[in-house]
DNA sequence: TCTGGGGTCCTGCTCCTT
DNA sequence: TCTGAAGGAGCAGGACCC
């Protein structure tokens, strides 16, 4: 679809009778990305559908191209789901680095038509094209040309909104999925927004939806007809009044470029449930040495440290201890990790996921670390950072502890 | 049907300090 | 010196997004 909102739905796009100078912000989607990639590292693949997503007992899928879409498959359904729904699919394992890759390239060319670029995660960014009118034209002609250049250099089709505002952009990127533009002239937003169902607005997820569901709104011109008291008492301020702004096609938030971090975590779904007190311990220290490793990578230190449980029933309890000071050291954030675990009282409980994230992040530059009485000046900080060159040479499974070293580690 | 992994944001509560 | 209010930090849990 290359088309335009006007008072009458969407039609073919004409920017001789609609202008779009008030519309400066472009979200780009790269449709199916995952599977999209392993089509091209896989060309036998094409035209079939393509399932990309975990393989084991508990695997889901994180990307399916439109000809398994076609049998009902989506993102987060359970993979022995969609393998029914899809017998014949291709599945194939997440390839991190292969997509990190290529989305990297793909943020390049944006990159190269303005600095203004707001990655939101691999296969998504919003852009400000505001600056590049004068070199390259108008945004809707932006638009044009950067799906020209992702198809030709990428071999990968995107879709892209053109809006005044993000979410706006957003909603109209989907709207034309896949391989499509579609631009959204600020006098037509509400006319855009408001016959689109509750779900569309963001922020709104199953029990949101139920919620409003129960005060009879089903749209999100339903919404914007809804008292903002109404929607505040129902849904809290925060929510309540967003969706109020959104609904009304109001958005301030602006693209930002280099947002830091806020927290790194990583966690692990065991293939079968686990009770066993040790193994668990073991696993909590190999996430810590992972995060401690991705802070380190990122020259960044934290002060947090949340540990995530989820026991065989899907209840999920997390604990967190704040640190005197901030840390990038394994051992540290294992040994918090293992003694908030200790603490939480599950021993014995099966387990299905546990996680390490910390929070509370700076930059490791910025922060002088205040060295306990008795720790010497030269201690796990600098044995770590020596795993760390061992692991860029010979490998991430070259070093470990020694109490993980049984395992096979190939996730690192 | 049976639910991954990486995140952010919000709310409500407790505790501590001023 | 005691007490209560206000505000901030820390913590736990839930909802949501991709």
């Amino acid at each position: 679809m290359r088309g335009a909102v006007t008072a009458s739905g969407i039609e073919p796009l004409d920017l001789t009778t609609v202008s779009d100078e008030d519309c400066p912000i472009l979200h780009i989607d790269m449709d199916a990305f995952f599977a999209g990639v392993e089509e091209l590292k896989h060309p036998w693949a094409r035209g079939r559908p393509v399932i990309v997503g975990g393989t084991g007992g508990r695997g889901v899928v994180a990307s399916a191209n439109y000809a398994a879409r076609r049998f009902g498959v989506h993102s987060a359904m359970p993979m022995s789901r969609a393998l029914r729904a899809c017998p014949d699919a291709v599945v194939f394992p997440p390839d991190g680095a292969s997509y990190r890759r290529v989305s990297a390239a793909v943020m390049d060319i944006l990159r190269s038509v303005t600095p203004e670029v707001e990655p939101l995660s691999l296969d998504e960014a919003f852009l400000d094209v505001s600056g590049a009118r004068r070199r390259l034209g108008g945004p809707v002609r932006v638009a044009t040309l950067i799906r020209e250049r992702i198809r030709t250099e990428q071999r990968l089709t995107c879709s892209v909104g053109v809006a005044s505002t993000k979410f706006v952009a957003k909603l109209a990127s989907t709207h034309c999925k896949p391989d499509g533009l579609l631009f959204v002239p600020a006098r037509h937003v509400r006319a855009f927004l408001h016959p689109l169902p509750l779900g569309a607005l963001w922020g709104v997820g199953d029990k949101t939806e139920q919620t409003l569901a129960r005060l009879g709104l089903r749209t999100i011109g339903d919404v914007a007809a809804t008292p903002p008291e109404t929607l505040r008492r129902e849904l809290g301020v925060a929510l309540g009044d967003r969706l109020a702004a959104l609904s009304q096609g109001r958005d301030e938030r602006r693209v930002v470029t280099d947002a830091p971090d806020k927290s790194i975590g990583a966690e692990e779904t065991f293939a079968e449930d686990v009770a066993d007190a040790g193994r668990i311990g073991r696993e909590l220290l190999r996430l810590s040495e992972k995060v401690a490793r991705r802070l380190r990578a990122t020259g960044q230190v934290g002060r947090t440290v949340v540990v995530k449980l989820r026991r065989d029933d899907f209840t999920t309890i997390t604990r967190s201890r704040t640190l005197p000071d901030y840390t990038d050291v394994g051992r540290e954030i294992s040994a918090t990790a293992r003694s908030l675990y200790a603490a939480a009282g599950l021993d014995g409980a099966r387990l299905r996921l546990v996680g390490v994230r910390v929070e509370g992040l700076r930059a490791a530059a910025g922060v002088h670390r205040q060295l306990a009485l008795d720790e010497p000046e030269s201690g796990w900080r600098d044995a770590e950072r020596v795993m760390d060159l061992v692991a860029r040479r010979f490998g991430p499974a070259a070093l470990r502890p020694a109490v993980l070293a049984e395992r096979d580690e190939d996730d690192v």
